[in-house]
DNA sequence: TCTAAGATGGGT
DNA sequence: CCCATCTTAGAA
């Protein structure tokens, strides 16, 4: 890996106040985890937007509770929970403190340390990042790492100088229907015929 | 104190 | 399709 090609992403990033536009725009960049002296690292190739004012599908929507509170704070820091008792699920905080923005990272594909990865996850050679429980377990994140601000090199993620933005496919989040007519927004990205995206359906218009 | 539900994943 | 698993939130 030659680390000069990468450049990490300014805080003034997650600052912004379009959750979507930035969900859209953290596929194709770099998320690496330095954890235990250990660096890996993969592509984003798949994420979902959650506006935590209007958006019934989100944590935070009228709910500021202790779960919730680092929602609450500045864009740019993680925001990890446990999903099902079982799966660590990890988040970015946008947007300015107090409104709650978070955008989901569902699947990465495996760039950096790969051995490790598959260390992490048991030594079993098989798709370890395709899914939001499954990077976070490759990537060492959990939730002792709530709250950890992305500029600094815990966790961060970075662009590649060189590389182009990827084509990007649009369709409704998976695992929210609970949310009512708010399950039906268009706010799952994923990068197009990508192998590692975690749920292939077919395409909502 | 009690209970229901959950932004999943792995197996059948 | 089925269900393990356990924290969290909200009710009582």
């Amino acid at each position: 890996m030659n680390t000069s090609d990468y450049v990490k992403i300014p805080k003034s990033f997650y600052e912004r106040e379009d959750v979507v536009k930035i969900a859209r725009e953290l596929l194709g960049k770099y998320l690496f985890t330095s954890i235990d002296g250990i660096l890996t690292g993969g592509k984003i190739v798949e994420t979902e937007a959650y506006n935590g004012r209007t958006d019934k599908a989100s944590h935070a929507y009228k709910k500021r509770t202790n779960r919730t509170e680092v929602m609450y704070q500045n864009g740019g820091i993680a925001y990890v929970y446990l999903c099902y008792g079982i799966h660590h699920l990890f988040n970015i905080v946008t947007n300015r403190s107090g409104l709650a923005d978070a955008v989901l990272v569902r699947a990465v594909e495996p760039i950096f340390g790969i051995d490790r990865m598959v260390e992490r996850y048991g030594g079993v050679r098989t798709k370890v990042s395709n899914g939001p429980g499954k990077l976070s377990k490759a990537l060492g994140i959990n939730t002792g790492l709530n709250g950890t601000d992305l500029s600094g090199d815990k966790i961060f993620i970075a662009t590649h100088i060189k590389e182009k933005s990827p084509k990007i496919a649009v369709d409704t989040r998976i695992g929210v229907d609970y949310a009512e007519e708010d399950a039906l927004l268009p706010w799952r990205f994923y990068v197009e015929e990508n192998g590692w995206v975690s749920k292939q359906r077919t395409p909502v218009k």
